[in-house]
DNA sequence: TCAAAAGTGTTGAACATACACCCATGT
DNA sequence: ACATGGGTGTATGTTCAACACTTTTGA
């Protein structure tokens, strides 16, 4: 290569969000080697050299939560390169989302003391770097593609309820709906949620079917807007 | 910075569309340097030590298009850094958008031997390195915006009429929108366009009330979904 | 006066919201 | 039996596609 290109550090960082206790969560890590010794950081590490991005994220994915062959959902979000932006010099990271289901995760890796879920809106004020920036940001994609994708299921296990779904949009969207209308949206939305084998009364009341991902197919059009709670009067 | 982080050489590319001659169309440069050297690639160059990237990606477009503060709308796309994309070494990549209005572009910048718009269906076919898949991204992301964004009008001039701007979602979503259907939703959905001052007759026919781009708000709700032409009988 | 484009009115269909109401389980 | 959540039916309102029709210019 030539020498007067300028050249720089290129890694990944992770938003990895999870719905857990009526909020939505991100994992923090607390850093155990400087810059920002015992701060609160997003999960990240340097890219390899040869190794591609999404294969760096995916690494560090696995690494930062303890679960190879992990099944979540993994998007590029965007890249920050202010310079300035890491003590250390010049530092490119390209930042990942990832949607993950509720799992007791073992958590703590490589170069970190402790790992922590911690409410999205709490840690975009405990955050070192510019982390709470990417947070905001991956927050804000989230909600986004919850309008127009299928991606809420990637925040449920593998088979789950339709109650439990709406859980998902209603935690990250911050707002109730109704119940009864979710249902049949969902439901007749095809190629949304296919019926798998088996109930569960695991939220108490009347068995509630299962329900498992469509195959992946095309799903262009909107699949949920807001669509207000009610009450019976 | 520690000796054993990995470094690379981080670029950025760009994708300027513009609706042109009944077609979106994208800007490419002739490679005067290798590699690649005389094919048709995307502009594009080295990020500077101390310069953002998003300062990078405008300083680019102003130097490829001949343009200083120039009046188009910007955004960070993605980031590619695939190993051996680039034969020189390893180059990262953040890829911008741009979307520019239809103006007679000087053109030829610093390091290119030549500059054309090409429709972007052709284009893909043509360019070096990882550009067709850039360019492809980039077309996906900008009919997409269009769904929930105001920036059809990024493709307009300063005033332009309601015509114009259809015109710009029939081309790049290729399909045709009822004129009548359009003009209403346009006109009454608050914060797309404001009324400018005067009225033209470029296009035949009544003269059309010109109209600008709204104040910068908030535009959450969904503003062009696709609506299908009609035939008086 | 005719063609061509701008713009308004109206209607039936599709969809969304807000509920009443029934169903199936645990306690 | 009753509380709890699952799921269906239905009326009302809103949005949208289709298209008839009027307006205002240039040729």
């Amino acid at each position: 290569m030539k020498a007067d290109i300028p050249l720089a550090a290129v890694a990944v960082d992770l938003v990895i969000l999870t719905v857990r206790q009526d909020a939505l969560m991100a994992l923090a890590i607390r850093r155990g080697i400087p810059p920002f010794k015992g701060q609160w950081a997003l999960p990240g590490g340097f890219v390899l050299p040869d190794e591609d991005l999404d294969a760096a994220a995916r690494r560090e994915l696995a690494e930062e939560t303890g679960l190879a062959d992990f099944r979540a959902h993994l998007e590029q979000l965007a890249t920050y390169g202010t310079p300035g932006r890491d003590p250390r010099g010049r530092v490119v990271s390209v930042a990942y989302l990832a949607l993950a289901p509720d799992l007791p995760f073992p958590s703590a890796g490589s170069d970190a003391a402790a790992a922590r879920w911690g409410p999205a809106a709490d840690l975009v004020g405990e955050l070192a770097f510019d982390h709470p920036q990417i947070l905001n940001d991956a927050v804000e994609r989230a909600r986004a593609k919850l309008e127009y994708t299928p991606l809420a299921a990637a925040f449920c296990a593998d088979t789950f309820t339709i109650a439990e779904l709406r859980h998902v949009y209603e935690v990250v969207w911050g707002v109730e709906l109704d119940p009864r209308n979710f249902h049949r949206k969902v439901t007749s939305t095809h190629g949304f949620v296919v019926q798998a084998d088996g109930t569960t009364t695991r939220d108490g009341g009347r068995p509630a079917q299962l329900f498992s991902v469509g195959p992946a197919e095309v799903l262009r059009p909107p699949l949920m807007r807001t669509g207000a709670a009610g009450e019976d009067r």
